[in-house]
DNA sequence: CCTACCGATCGGTAGG
DNA sequence: CCTACCGATCGGTAGG
């Protein structure tokens, strides 16, 4: 139903959340695939290759939810709630990625760690235009915007960290959470 | 004027920022240092041993400054603002310790590992307290005051990562502004 | 603070 | 997917 190489991206993925990158050995990884490191191989060209894999995918997926959400008219506080959902589908179906992009990213060599910081630049860059526009429409009043999305984000992204699949709390009202901290914290 | 020792720690938190604590060697540390690896171990016991004074200094900073913020008398949310003032302040005079501290504590062993999270546990706890506080008081109107609590965190912890002591805004400014934002978003 | 060195472990390859 | 193995590097110690 799911083949070896995924299995082993998916491992690793738990192994590098919880261990982190550099502490995380292929003899390891190999032990909890129940094989022999080297075998690993067979299936993968390097250990970074891994971490790349789980860092530009989600980078994809942020990207993705991002363009859908705010691609739909309406008003921009209704996008940013769009976009606010989507932020937090991602980082919910996605939990250990998620929190290994976040927390690992800086292992990647060169090209990729540029791009991954380009990336994440343009993320927060499509935020702050969201709160610009906003602004400019009348229905936000913010004093510093670059400030009010590294706040936003920051606070998505702390999701990754603390929500658990069994907690009290669903997605949806976790959505429905920041978006009326934030909406009220930045209402015009 | 600045003893070797503290001199190692520094050297050693700027490198454990930049490329993480696993991945720094004391190889790297050494050279950074102008000396042989073998030798810092005349000043320090163990590469471990500089990530756990890192960690536990910053923890006390963060508690001190709360504890202080908190024990003047007034209105729940002056107390608020004094709280985020003193956390802001930790970061911007400590920011490559508080960047470690951040993402690093998950390399200490037991049973540093498990007293670092009580610390963070309590530490969010007080926040959570806080925001109760000013519930109770009608200061404030707040949904979900844990998601709140991880929400304010999250914000200024994420403050580490894009502060810049020449960029545009001063620590005064951001306090206000993190300020003005979240007190916006929970004012009854 | 240095030289010399330890055992352990690392990511990865060769060859099957 | 395994056995056998590579060179490199790791954190740390002994002895001065």
């Amino acid at each position: 139903m799911i083949n070896r190489k995924e299995q082993i991206e998916q491992t690793a993925t738990n192994l590098f959340r919880t261990r982190g990158f550099a502490a995380t050995s292929m003899r390891e990884l190999a032990q909890s695939l129940g094989m022999e490191a080297a075998s690993i191989y067979a299936h993968i060209r390097s250990k970074e290759e891994i971490l790349q894999k789980i860092c530009f995918r989600l980078a994809d997926d942020f990207f993705a939810g991002f363009r859908e959400a705010v691609n739909q008219p309406g008003p921009v506080t209704e996008k940013l709630q769009a976009a606010i959902a989507a932020h937090v589908q991602v980082i919910t179906e996605n939990l250990a990625a998620a929190t290994v992009f976040q927390t690992e990213w800086r292992h990647l060599s060169e090209p990729y760690l540029s791009q991954i910081i380009q990336l994440q630049e343009e993320y927060e860059v499509n935020f702050r235009e969201l709160l610009q526009a906003g602004q400019a429409s009348g229905e936000f009043d913010i004093a510093e915007t670059p400030l009010t999305a590294r706040a936003l984000l920051a606070s998505l992204n702390g999701l990754a960290q603390w929500y658990k699949p069994q907690g009290q709390l669903t997605p949806t009202e976790i959505v429905a959470s920041f978006s009326h901290l934030f909406l009220r914290g930045i209402a015009a």
